[in-house]
DNA sequence: GGTTAAGCAACAATCATTGTTGACTAGCAA
DNA sequence: TTGCTAGTCAACAATGATTGTTGCTTAACC
């Protein structure tokens, strides 16, 4: 993801405007590797911009996603997950407490046999890691 | 999955009854590669018996994902896909209009590193290719 | 500074899924 | 067969994430 400052001005070179709000939320995403839903952006926003709308942060990360500026993930725990790294990497979730990291693999030698393609180009490759964090297993006891 | 008549033995001998509500969604999910979501598993039964409910359809499906007979599936396209084929296979996904396939690879070379387990113990693997199915890419002219 | 497209918050709506309830039924025992 | 009882089911309402609508307000360009 481009730098806050960077944002403001992709914004209004298309045609968008700067806004207080679209910049705390820019600011709230940079750097941010915590895979954050919606709601956990619109409470932090909130703590320092109370009148800000849960609507409007959904716009600004919809907006960004249709940028390329940040990616959205669904593991199925429920909210969408929002991730300002589109590097090329993979992800390991807690399947207990829904934590999620970014990992790193080798997945050069991920390509689908043409055999198995049903007729499909594929241009995308997703691996999920799926398992439970050290802190979960601790309060469970395994 | 289990065969319906043995899915019958299951819920008996889990002291569930063997209802023709049940029975009814046993068969159609039975060799079925489709990858339904509830509604669609709904809609079809709906067809030779009016009077199931939807919520009986969503009860029957939980009940088998808990007895490890089926799997759910979340791509993010909306709605919970339901898979029969428990073996050890991944999915490739249309990104137009959602249809979704089996693939076998060999992930035997998809190991974590431990470096990068971040104090997890990683039980499961999944992969998924996204792309365009020639239908799709017909349609849209590319 | 005036104009105007765009943003924003408040509210309501939607969709997938789950909780609640009370009538009904399968399966067992006599 | 008949009666008993735990468990099932359909109808209805509720939930949680997300999106649509509206009308006041404001940023950006002139």
């Amino acid at each position: 993801m481009k730098s806050p400052a960077e944002l403001v001005d992709l914004f209004r070179s298309e045609g968008l405007k700067a806004t207080p709000q679209r910049d705390l939320v820019f600011r709230l995403l940079h750097d941010n590797h915590t895979h954050p839903t919606a709601e956990a952006i619109y409470s932090e926003a909130a703590a320092t911009m109370p009148t800000i709308s849960l609507k409007t942060v959904y716009q600004v990360l919809n907006d960004l996603r249709e940028f390329g500026e940040i990616q959205s993930l669904d593991f199925g725990t429920g909210a969408t997950r929002f991730d300002p790294n589109t590097g090329d990497h993979h992800h390991l979730v807690c399947t207990a407490c829904g934590a999620i990291f970014d990992v790193q693999i080798d997945d050069s030698e991920l390509a689908l046999p043409k055999s198995q393609r049903h007729g499909f180009v594929v241009d995308d490759v997703e691996v999920t890691f799926r398992g439970r964090c050290g802190q979960c297993r601790k309060l469970s006891g395994c």
